[in-house]
DNA sequence: CAAAAGTTGATACTCAATGGCAGAAGCAGA
DNA sequence: TCTGCTTCTGCCATTGAGTATCAACTTTTG
């Protein structure tokens, strides 16, 4: 894809809502967050705006496990965490990007690496709970 | 979805078809393959049995960013790593599940941890070449 | 200010995956 | 082996995310 040469109103806006929603909107997010203000937007171009800026680092995509991709202002490099339940996202604190880890598949593959990205994958504690009574309930009557 | 109650033709060809390809298949893959000998199975049918599959440990599910899901058939945990040019996706060799670092989130982020997923992301060793040529004419008649 | 080239909006389209449903097939139990 | 209850299958329509196309419109450069 090209890279970016101009410097439009819907590029700009693309950019203030993906940092406005902070929490790892979907390009459909961010479509319905810029149409508020701006309604003319079509979601094309949201999706474009956001493959470039991707691709020109300005802003960070994640790849979310059966469901539509993310995309991040980026601060730092991080973690994200996935409930298998509720599908809620986000993002893992207090875990530091693992050093020395590209390096290691690096040489162990021959690649020229870039980066990693790990998804936990677990129940939120909400959902652990709500799993726990359904395990109970069905203890209780043995269905199925 | 529901647990797997009977056994039938169709799910035995899944799981063989997911076993003889070996280096995850695309949902697509494994029905191209069993259609060779099984013409007359369905997608949906596929699709369907790789679901209750994986749900019930039987097979691995893979999601790769912009691309369809790959399965598994399951040996022990290993990481992934996708090539960002040719997306070329292969398991990473030698490198062992991270242990610990479930219990680390879990604690962290006080989910009930399942697993984690890492996939690697860089330039597979024909791409890295391809991308150093080219970056070599780019300086050469330094268009754009 | 005009020409060149990047961008946009609209819409059609692709591709992966799911949903609905009638009919077929697996699996008890008699 | 037959019966009947369910699960599964095949078919096909549908959803959903994302891309392709292209004329019209802006931004930039000179």
């Amino acid at each position: 894809m090209a890279k970016i040469k101009r410097n439009t109103i819907q590029r700009q806006l693309v950019i203030a809502a993906v940092r406005f929603l902070a929490d790892h909107p979907t390009a459909e997010e961010v479509y319905d967050r810029i149409v508020m203000e701006y309604p003319d937007i079509s979601k094309g171009t949201v999706y474009r705006n956001l493959n470039s800026l991707v691709e020109c680092g300005l802003l960070g995509r994640v790849s979310v496990p059966s469901g539509a991709d993310r995309y991040d202002h980026i601060l730092s490099r991080h973690y994200h965490i996935k409930c298998s339940r509720c599908g809620k996202f986000m993002n893992v604190e207090n875990i530091d990007y693992i050093q020395g880890l590209d390096e290691k598949v690096a040489a162990a593959t021959h690649y020229k690496m870039n980066h990693h990205d790990i998804v936990f994958s677990g129940l939120c504690p909400d959902c652990a709970k709500a799993a726990e009574e359904e395990e109970a309930q069905l203890l209780g009557d043995d269905a199925n």
